[in-house]
DNA sequence: CAAATTATTTAGATTTGTCTAAATTAAATT
DNA sequence: AATTTAATTTAGACAAATCTAAATAATTTG
């Protein structure tokens, strides 16, 4: 079945809530969505109608299967678009998601599959986020904690938990922030310290200009080796594959 | 300024109309369109309003300066999306139209211009429909009889005069076509015969299994040169380009 | 040239998606 | 527990794009 824009547009966001927090409410969806609560409920009626939600009155919503599965139809969609707008077209990473918003709605599935072989099946898109398969299958990311992620898995900070200045001074010395990829090289029995290679990227503004077609990474990669002692490694959370 | 999908395709359908035949009626739209008069003269008021238009109730219409800008960015569009499809995602090219019908509504102009440069700046769609550069400089095509056509100039075979089985087994027998593309080696003063190379192609269709990533063209072009009396080439009609 | 036919436009309705303002339900607070 | 506040839904309206049926204009034809 094909359904408009705007209902594509409510389902892949019902899905970004629903992953987040569990259920969605009416407010947040309107705020997500930008809109006003009132024309939230008018399509999550539509929504219900379609059996693509659940959705009790006042008691907030989720998808139901069917929806899920079409919600993850789009988002792969988005991804491979975004991935081919960085890798072929030269675009940056920060330029293309709105780009992405229009072509997300493209309802060709021979295009969607051709462009994932024609672009050799990536597995994140240019911000990192994994790219569902055709079956809908998504490489579910696992968060923990930076000491109990294992050795040589590659990884990205997600979130901080102590952010007193003294935490964020460190982190910051040894370039480590929100999104850097990293992975553990070494684990000290000894201590619990952590030898950790840390990726971090000098951003740069690219013109259409300065812009090829060749598959050009414009952003420099830097990448270095840093010690995390335990008490820092409990605060470092990071999300990895699998 | 941004229009609908809606009022794109009326553009582009009454620059076509306008194109072909002189000044475009409510009916001819509405057959084109596959939609009913009364809904074309509705939006025919709204173009009028939004100045892309000369329009007088009853008196037929067409596109103005700006309307007519308007219609050459979404062709641009349409023709550069379907090279992409067929070169680089390996579409056959009697399968990309309606693909492109969606993403010739996508907006970005920075995308166009992008997607222009990664496919090398093409000068024709897969069916050898000029595109127009991103200014809607658009290579017009001149249709004379071979007697006229210009030494050296590549053409391409648009109708023929002569319809009769005669002329046609000749035709065949020196591989031309409607559609084959031609050039003119040299011409006789004597008798104005004509030397003609001329390219054939054996079709193949292409399987999803078969096309790679690869721009491969999987049409073999054969290359001939014949000749062709004043008789036969008063009767052959091409298109060249300027 | 008047009548018949055809083309075009208008009037009024429908669908989709949105909105504001008011009403209702749920949650929070005293 | 009653009241206040916040969240959600309903009611009614609107714009865009479409439609059917009826009215009007233009064209063709006897």
């Amino acid at each position: 079945m094909k359904y408009s824009s705007s209902k594509e547009n409510y389902v892949k966001a019902i899905f970004h809530l629903q992953e987040t927090h569990g259920l969605v409410t009416t407010n947040a969806l309107a705020n997500e969505l930008q809109t006003r609560p009132a024309s939230v409920t008018d399509m999550l009626k539509k929504l219900k109608t379609q059996k693509l939600l659940i959705y009790e009155k006042y008691k907030g919503f989720k998808l139901n299967q069917e929806g899920r599965k079409i919600a993850l139809q789009i988002v792969r969609k988005h991804r491979l678009w975004e991935f081919f707008l960085v890798e072929k077209l030269g675009f940056g990473w920060d330029e293309v998601h709105d780009i992405a918003e229009e072509l997300e709605h493209i309802s060709s599935v021979a295009l969607v599959d051709r462009l994932d072989r024609f672009l050799d099946y990536p597995k994140t898109d240019p911000h990192g986020d994994p790219i569902p398969d055709s079956q809908g299958k998504i490489i579910t990311k696992v968060q923990v904690d930076l000491l109990q992620l294992p050795l040589k898995k590659t990884a990205k900070v997600s979130s901080i938990g102590d952010q007193s200045p003294e935490m964020l001074e460190l982190l910051t010395h040894k370039n480590i922030a929100l999104g850097t990829k990293l992975e553990i090289q070494k684990k000290f029995l000894f201590d619990n310290s952590l030898e950790v290679k840390v990726e971090s990227f000098t951003r740069e503004n690219r013109t259409p200009e300065q812009a090829s077609n060749k598959q050009s990474k414009k952003q420099v990669a830097v990448k270095t080796v840093v010690t995390i002692s335990e008490h820092v490694a409990k605060n470092v959370y990071v999300t990895y594959e699998e």
